[in-house]
DNA sequence: TAAACGACTAGTGTATACAGAGGGGGAGGA
DNA sequence: TCCTCCCCCTCTGTATACACTAGTCGTTTA
């Protein structure tokens, strides 16, 4: 694999799991070192990086980890909002039913993946990816994906600001195959609506997930 | 300004003007020789292109400026539509009222600039780039400002395959005055329906063009 | 005559050296 | 004692050299 790759790939790691937090300043030559590649491949890395969002120019003194908390939930959720409805409606009118109500059903039946352990949990989440993949393919839109898959990054860095719980990923489950059988019944509409109810729905556990840990921290 | 900047610019520009047509392949060490710097500087400029869609890797070989044309409209529309309706909604919910009202106006007495010269329809361009400004800073959404211009990149490139005529460029003045005056009254629904018609207006009017090209060719 | 193997070439990926800019610290003056 | 100015140091931006890989062309063998 290219070193460029390489650095890239730890360092999407490293803000992705918040060990390097919001703010941290990334300068090439102590980076290049940790990482073990020199300043070319690493400020390749940083390029991207940037591109995605997720780091800053600070000031023409390195990068810096853009800052990303529970403040930005509502514009993130706006976007997607814009995004996944779309998708859920192109998918509506575009993909292979038999796929979505296999989904569905999957989902419905979710109720003892997501009160399991974490293995359990685990194969609860990868059906949660399987149905945005079934989706991904059955939008057949290059643009909106590589949006989509922009977003997500995001998404992915402010999943480990929320403490799932039994109760929300049972409720999540139910949302997602209310998704997938609107898909699946081919109604766009439907699909669209769905979305923006699981959106919300998640959004509001986001928030209250906040409220409580600030009444923990206080 | 620094190399890497210029270089960017420079193969932005020719890119989105077709001087570089899909299909030209990139190779660094002639790029760099042409546009006077050297290949660190233009590495970084390619990076830049391909994060945004603009190029694509080539096989290891260089990278190649990707593939756009009126097959690629409706996929683009579609994004369009998702993040332009939602952008429309938030500014009608967020934005003054004094703003827009004040464009709607403007779009409803352009019919004297877009038949006019060559300046005057600069004058309506700058004012279609007034409103979507106005909506960009009224939604205030950084996430949802991000996509869009990354989206108005490649609608740039797609413009130099249409030709506006001044019916078509009446009617799209009173589409942006629906939209304009939608936000102006605080309705999102509304403003997210007038930006539908205008969508699908456009690209009704990109395809017919299309039409007569290919009638004009053969 | 066709196919396969090897060598050469061109172009990317990486490392490193050098220059310029900006910030911090120290010293001097008010 | 505090403020300001200057110098130095560190870090970024750029250039260039080197290595490795892939592709193409020519030659040889079946």
């Amino acid at each position: 694999m290219r070193a460029s790759e390489r650095a890239y790939l730890a360092l999407l790691e490293e803000i992705l799991e918040w060990r390097l937090p919001p703010g941290t300043i990334l300068a090439e030559v102590e980076q290049s070192e940790r990482l073990g590649v020199s300043r070319t491949p690493l400020r390749e890395a940083l390029g991207r990086l940037a591109a995605e969002g997720l780091t800053a120019a600070h000031n023409g003194r390195g990068v810096v980890v853009t800052e990303l908390s529970l403040d930005h939930a509502d514009e993130l959720f706006e976007l997607r909002e814009a995004l996944e409805c779309k998708a859920a409606s192109l998918a509506a009118r575009r993909g292979n039913p038999l796929v979505f109500s296999e989904l569905q059903k999957e989902f419905s039946s979710a109720a003892a993946l997501v009160q399991g352990d974490d293995a359990a949990k685990g194969n609860y989440y990868s059906l949660v990816q399987r149905l945005d993949d079934a989706i991904d393919q059955a939008m057949n839109n290059a643009y909106l994906l590589q949006s989509l898959k922009s977003l997500r990054v995001h998404l992915v860095r402010m999943r480990r600001l929320a403490k799932d719980n039994p109760e929300r990923l049972l409720a999540s489950a139910m949302e997602h195959a209310n998704i997938a059988g609107a898909i699946a019944a081919g109604d766009a509409q439907l699909a669209a609506a769905c979305t923006t109810v699981h959106l919300n729905q998640s959004l509001n556990h986001l928030k209250s997930t906040q409220h409580q840990t600030e009444r923990t921290a206080s």
